[in-house]
DNA sequence: AATCGTCAACTAACATGTTAGTATTCGGAA
DNA sequence: TTCCGAATACTAACATGTTAGTTGACGATT
């Protein structure tokens, strides 16, 4: 009766395991596999065409991230959501945004500068052609530019990792009218920053921005009773 | 002809897995297995007396964490450090500390402060016994607090694993004549400035104190060269 | 009708068998 | 002696068999 909703991991590359792991982690993300939704081993390895290991590997690794619930000798299930993990992950996320735009506005280079613009010039046009899906995806990358301008490359995924929570509950955020444009203003008021070498004023200007996230996150708890845990 | 160098799994809890990985975890951070070292799936299973389900499970998430490289089909080797890397830890632990100190500074109650200063004395009577393995521990609990402080638990746990290479490197530190006196009268300064609800001096005191550990680790590149690897 | 205990079905966890890719070694040719 | 290649031994990766713990349903008892 369920429709075949995982990406065929042949459209993958790395091991099984690995390309097991990106399948699922996609649908869980992308809310196709909602919380509370149950994974059955058996109907993934099915769906799949591979045996249990590779699937095995793969969900230990979405528990370790925290993305589903193991219940030992049971059944694992995709996480719920809970308002204090999405308040930490918000908090976790800025301290290393904040420090990271405070780095790059001190020592970019002009090359850097340039592929910032150049993002936020595809945010205008992205968000004039009212292409929602595309912006979300232009504004991820625009905060990833900033991690990996730090000269760090880790720091890029460690920030995704602990902000997967928010990306997931992003997902049930409409796009407001007006807010994308609204982004795209503090977007360009962080790389005015950055291009001042201003890393004050582009701390603040961070800080402000990331607040809006979490201001329209708040009311999702009332809004989606069942996708949250009390606790 | 090695000796035995694993904890037994039996003095753990959770999961075979879960006690394998622990049991290994332990083994690379405390140096006993330095860099470099080959994991033999096949000793590991005979040693710990386990199947290799659990062991490659453990591996699993070792390898996810950084502290070991597996190599496709062949080894599976403990991670040697990198200089640079270390600086990335060091970069992403102090956003976070931080970010943590100052939301303390701002928001402690009375019953944390009394911890923290518990704590402090602590440290001192251990630094007047020489007991330097013992400061250790008490220091990093001292960092732990703070970051469980900030009331967002898993907080502590995201910087702790951030810090891995940092807790490893540190190893190949001998302590040094006076250094922990001076850091325990760093953490007092910042313990002041919490106490002073001061978030500003608090992480001016942290950023003091971070500073040291990291200027600390510079040298060992050239000390122990052998355990980095170039790139 | 409600509750409790038993049992059957299902699942994760663990053990073990199999495959395929890698590295090393050893022998032969130059 | 040196260099190259084939064969072998070893490893992680994958598949599959087995165990044990949990859940839910069903029936007996009150």
């Amino acid at each position: 009766m369920n429709p075949v909703t995982l990406t065929d991991i042949e459209d993958l590359s790395g091991s099984l395991a690995q390309r097991v792991y990106q399948s699922l982690r996609e649908a869980v993300l992308s809310m196709e596999y909602p919380p509370g939704t149950i994974l059955r081993k058996g109907a993934i390895c099915e769906q799949l065409g591979v045996s249990r290991s590779p699937v095995s590997e793969a969900i230990a690794r979405l528990s370790a991230e925290g993305l589903v619930d193991v219940i030992p000798q049971s059944a694992t299930r995709v996480s719920c959501f809970s308002m204090d993990e999405i308040r930490e992950a918000s908090f976790l996320r800025e301290a290393l945004e904040l420090a990271a735009v405070a780095k790059v506005a001190e020592q970019r280079s002009d090359e850097q500068l340039t592929q910032l613009t150049r993002n936020l010039r595809l945010q205008e046009l992205l968000v004039e052609d009212r292409d929602f899906a595309g912006f979300y995806k232009t504004d991820e990358e625009f905060h990833a530019l900033l991690m990996e301008f730090t000269g760090f490359p880790g720091a890029s995924s460690v920030a995704s990792n602990v902000s997967l929570q928010l990306k997931r509950a992003r997902m049930l955020l409409l796009p407001e009218e007006g807010r994308p444009a609204e982004a795209v203003k503090e977007h360009k008021a962080i790389v005015d920053a950055i291009r001042q070498s201003d890393p004050v004023a582009a701390q603040a200007a961070m800080k402000l921005h990331l607040g809006r996230l979490i201001t329209q996150l708040e009311p999702l708890e009332s809004q989606h009773p069942t996708f949250f845990r009390s606790r």
